[in-house]
DNA sequence: CAAATAAATTCACGTATATGTACATTTTCC
DNA sequence: GGAAAATGTACATATACGTGAATTTATTTG
């Protein structure tokens, strides 16, 4: 069951995200379509907390500071090496796509850093994009770095489904593909879950956290050459990774 | 009327930050004395929209850093000029106390950048913390800069509470107290609000926003010298402010 | 390697809560 | 400066949702 709103408050902030300024209570409730007094509660509730406020006369609501201070407090602690955001920065640079770190989060795979392509088709992908563990090159990097017993377990709340015409639709599919993977050296994925997207990924597991390097574009530009950007993966790897482990 | 489903957003993720750590259903749930159910719900709802992942398998929940991506976002449109910071600090270094830039909220003020004093007995506030507009210092630094008709408005939302003896408990008191403030040249509070707690406070319109600095602390400290404390803060700001308008 | 214990999910029900409606206040426009 | 429009606030009610109990899955212990 999903929480409403819970999940109005993360709305509400990536709503200030986009638009950059205060709004007033009315502007809120209208873009969201939401009625008056439910927003007016919510308003209520975020300013009680100490995460709202009203930077100017009459101009409407803006977060306060204490977002970023809470985030900062967050994200301190275990932060990812500085060396895999050059890894996605270089690889983005180099093969003109979008490349990304990805996590496990349960059957998905969230990205926990980006960087995106600069050219006019590309893969738009942000930090928590969410994508299924095992019908992506980035979340079978993972699948890779998982003990049987705990692929079976992962797979027992898989709910299959045909999001593309090579997704693999059963737990067999995907042990074949992780196989395959092992063999070519490298993970891959063709529309397997969005359609027209190609991508290619390598495991990346730092200390005892499982993560995976994707680098993903559309399909008729990664196509010819997935097996060239997965060497450059491997390469920008070896390139940048740390020696003598820390 | 609270929210309380998004008050719980915010509690989980006060909890991170507090606890710096991977955290598990189980944990949270004992945590906040939630049932594990709703929790369950909750985290659900949390890792969905792609704001909590596994970091590490069977070690729980952690943020992921999409929420410092989204504060980033949030925060980097009209951040608070540079020198209000050094500000603060400077005054906190010299004081020895807590100084903050505050900002207003309908009938409270928001304190929105704070530098603690380091002393053992401090006044201990964070970004976020909120105060009653009309009785702290701070507070009626902002409503000074207010027009009356403004100032009424606000009047009128106001619950007049006897949070301590010398608490302003009628408008008149609180204008009796502004004019004050006007002839002194500062604002200042004795335990107005907070039990023990002084302060001194001046205005500090930016551009078209309406801020004040606060210096704060123990009444016994800042007794004495709330004159010169004062005197310290104008000094300051006079000091730091760049001379040509931006 | 069972059996026991703990943790994570699911689900149906009754209540806390989101909202429609009404009222108040503020702002705009003529 | 007065009327109209827009915005913000209060409240009762019906209903979406949080929760207790039951079930399944994982982990520890003897």
């Amino acid at each position: 069951m999903i929480v409403r709103q819970a999940a109005n408050v993360l709305e509400i902030m990536e709503f200030f995200a986009q638009v950059k300024k205060p709004a007033t209570l009315a502007e809120i409730a209208d873009h969201f379509g939401w009625p008056r007094s439910s927003t007016f509660n919510l308003l209520a509730t975020l300013s009680e907390k100490g995460y709202l406020y009203e930077p100017r006369p009459r101009a409407g609501f803006y977060p306060t500071p204490r977002w970023l201070a809470m985030a900062r407090m967050i994200s301190e602690v275990e932060p990812l090496p500085q060396w895999t955001h050059q890894l996605i920065a270089d690889l983005s640079a180099e093969t003109g796509e979008t490349a990304s770190i990805v996590a496990p989060a349960g059957v998905m795979a969230v990205f926990i850093d980006v960087v995106e392509s600069q050219a006019a088709i590309r893969y738009f992908a942000t930090i928590g994009h969410r994508v299924p563990i095992h019908a992506t090159a980035s979340g079978r990097a993972l699948l890779l770095q998982y003990s049987q017993e705990e692929r079976d377990s992962v797979y027992r709340k898989i709910e299959f489904k045909q999001y593309g015409p090579s997704t693999p639709i059963s737990i067999e599919a995907v042990e074949t593909e992780l196989r395959n993977s092992i063999a070519r050296g490298y993970c891959q994925s063709f529309a397997d879950y969005s359609r027209d997207l190609a991508g290619a990924a390598i495991p990346l597991p730092i200390g005892d956290r499982r993560l995976s390097v994707v680098v993903a574009g559309p399909e008729f530009r990664i196509g010819p050459k997935v097996a060239d950007v997965a060497a450059l993966i491997a390469r920008t790897v070896e390139r940048l990774r740390p020696k003598a482990p820390a």
